[in-house]
Parts: structure tokens; sequence; C-alpha cells
DNA sequence: GAGTGTGAAAACATTCACAGCT
DNA sequence: AGCTGTGAATGTTTTCACACTC
């Protein structure tokens, strides 16, 4: 056995269908009264509003985390979820568009609440400019190269009007920033290595809007 | 045959994954320079950034609209497009929460030039009853059900604070409201008839976070 | 008895590959 | 030759159902 014999990360993969679960699994958890130390796969599907087998083939991704017969600690399942998504190890983000739309993200608890930290607003509008804003100065985006590495920043939030939208990402991308939350209603290119995920308002709204005029047909997420 | 015979609409089911992506779909085509007549599957794939045969299956729900050897013309397709989605009915909503992210969708072009018309904004913090955002006057709650007779509301979009939301939600399905799209971080109660989606910013940068520690998996939507 | 963890089945979604039309 | 529409193959997700544990 060499020397540099590394410990190797057991890469159990989890489904991507998922991974877009779990947040809504620690949503659920929060909304439980403190005093509950267990809960049932019952109960959380109940909450979470899916199937009761779906909560334990979900969760049994991430270990063998129930007692059969019991249920699951919720302490333990907080925390393993937490594990899991990366929450705890406090990533760093900043704002780009410090409009409404940005504005309201800055203000968002529900960031910091899950662990990711707002380090910097960015803005060109000179009227912005050395704003405050939830806190924070509104910066110009000349600067944010500089900012990016001093806090390693991890996560760029997209709020622009769409016809900048690109070229703030190519150059969160410049600046090592390797995943974009972008809320601006473009198709941004993909670039190899950066995780890229879009929410468009509109979007949603046209999705519902099908379901709309036919109330038989059930939507899913 | 009896004399109430009537025309009955053909139910073509269209599988959710597909009306996912049908909004994407009518991006592509707007960003897509207005000499251009027709586009192969192929072109639309490139765009959409997904596969081609996805897109000859997607489109081939809505009828069978392109032509064999030549692709599908634009003009066709968008409209097809709109109709499906529900887009020419002129629906029209109500925005509920006028903090900094009710703003943002009032002020929020994309709905309009996608059909949807916003014609009213409630709030009850009195600093805000009586101003104006984006040419609508902030109105109380109380006066919600007129206005949504008044102007037969279909869609309510909930901007407001985790604690109202499900009061808010309840209030709008009092008032004869089919179908809600919730940006508070809490889960409503589903009700029968009733579609419910909510986008959850946090959730989002959840996903986007157990993507970034591991460079190698792929994330998928 | 209550409730997990998981094979196996079923349902759903994507992709291949090609016949058939222009 | 170019491109659609779609059976068939493959891959993924959900659900059932039950052995197993507390």
């Amino acid at each position: 056995m060499p020397l540099d014999c590394a410990l190797v990360k057991e890469n159990r993969k989890i489904p991507p269908a998922t991974v877009k679960r779990l947040p809504l699994y620690l949503q659920c958890l929060d909304q439980i009264d403190s005093d509950s130390i267990g809960i049932s796969s019952k109960n959380l599907a109940d909450l979470a509003k899916v199937n009761d087998a779906q909560v334990r083939r979900d969760l049994s991704y991430l270990g063998t985390l129930g007692t059969r017969g019991v249920g699951y600690d919720i302490k333990t399942l907080r925390n393993q979820l937490q594990l899991e998504l990366g929450l705890v190890e406090g990533w760093s983000a900043v704002i780009v568009g410090v409009g409404n739309l940005g504005s309201a993200l800055a203000h968002y608890g529900g960031f910091k609440d899950k662990g990711f930290g707002v380090v910097g607003l960015f803005d060109d509008d000179p009227k912005k400019i050395n704003s405050q804003v939830a806190g924070l100065v509104v910066t110009p985006l000349s600067k944010m190269e500089e900012y990016c590495k001093k806090y390693n920043v991890a996560i760029g939030i997209i709020a622009t009007p769409g016809e900048y939208a690109q070229g703030v990402a190519d150059q969160l991308i410049d600046c090592g920033v390797r995943s974009i939350l972008n809320f601006a209603p473009v198709l941004l290119k993909n670039v190899k290595d950066v995780q890229i995920r879009s929410v468009d308002l509109s979007q949603e709204l046209q999705i519902l809007s099908y379901y709309l005029d036919r109330p038989i047909l059930k939507a899913v997420d």
C-alpha cells in the first residue's frame, strides 16, 4: 500500500430528483414544534406532500438514519440533511443587480438561516453606488474580482435586467465563482465545471397557466 | 344522437416534464432574430440545451407541427405554444405583499409580454396603502374580494413574509382564485381544484450548494 | 404493533435509430 | 439530402409490499 494512499471520500451518488427534495424536508423539519423529538416517514411525507415510501427511499441515500419501529430522530436528520447539502461549509455569495429583486434577495433572511452569507452587493448604477442595502454597501462591478478573492465567494446571484445577465455571468466566472443562481429571464451559456440554475418568474407563471383551464389535470413539479 | 351532444375537446394529455419545457422553447424562439422563418429541432435543441429528439417528442404532443425535410415554422410554433399554455386567454393576476419582492414582480415586464395582466396590488401596511407602484395603487386586503370578482382574477401571486402566506392563500381561494404562485418560504396547504406552485429562493440555493463541493457530479433540473 | 429499508414492479422520461415525407 | 415523427430501447423515478428490527 503506497504512502500517499488517501482517504477516499465515499461517493454515494444521490439522484437529482432526491436532491431537489432534500431542502423541502429540511423546511418541513423547521415547521415542526420544537418539543417533538422524532418523526416517522409518514408524518414527514404528509408535511412535504409526497409518498411515504418516497421519503424513506430519499433518506436512505443519506445512510441508515432511522430506527425500525420508531422513526427518525429529528436532530440527527436535520444535521445529516445540512451536511449532505453542504450547508455547513458557510458558502459566501454576492448579489449582482440591486434593483427591487436584488434588494429583496439581500433582505431575505432565509439565506443566512440556511448557512449562506451574502458578502457583497454589486451594481453599476451611479445612483445606487455607495448606498446601503441590508447593511451592505453597493459596490461597482469593477471591484468584484477583488471581493470574490478576498471572501472566497462561491456563489453569484444574478438579479440584473436580462440584457446584462450574460456579461455579469462571464465576469463572475472570471472571478472564480463556480455556482450561479440566475433570476434574469435569459438563457446563460453553459460553462464547464460551473453550475448554473435559473429561476424564471414568468416561466413559472406559464406553467401554472397550462393547468389553469383544465381543472382535471394534475400538476406535478 | 342527442341534441345537446357537445363538441368534446380532444384531451391530449401533455406529460408534466414536457409542460415544464414549453415556456423554455417559447423563450428560445423569442431570442431568434426576427428574419428567420423556420427552425429545425436540432437548432432549437441547441438553444434550449436539450436533446433534439426531446424537442421533436415534446412538440409532437402539440400536434403535427413540423414539415419533414424542412423543420418547424417559427410563427406557427409560437402560436401553438402560446395556445397550449393558455397564454392567449389574457389571465388576470394580483400580487399580495408589496415589499421589495412584490415591487420587483409588479415592475417585471415579462408578465405582460407573456399575456398576464397584473390588475391589483394588495398590502395591509398603512405606510404602503394608497401609494403607487408600477402604475397601480396599493390596496388593503379587505378590498380583495371586490377586485377579484370585478376583474375575474385567475392567478394570485403571494410575495408576503412567510407568516402571512397561508392566511393570504386562504383569502385568495375564498375570492375564487384557482391558481397561486407562492414566493413565501412556507408550504401552503393543498386545496382541491386549486393549483399551487411555490418558488423558494433559499431552496434553489441549497440545491446549488449540493453540487458545489462535488465538481464531478452533474446537476439536472 | 409500529415503522424502517429495500427488492421488485410499475410508471414515467429520455434517447436511439430509422422509416417516411419534402 | 435533410429533417420530422415515432416505435423500440434504455434510463430514471415512484410506488408497492414485505422481511426485518425495535
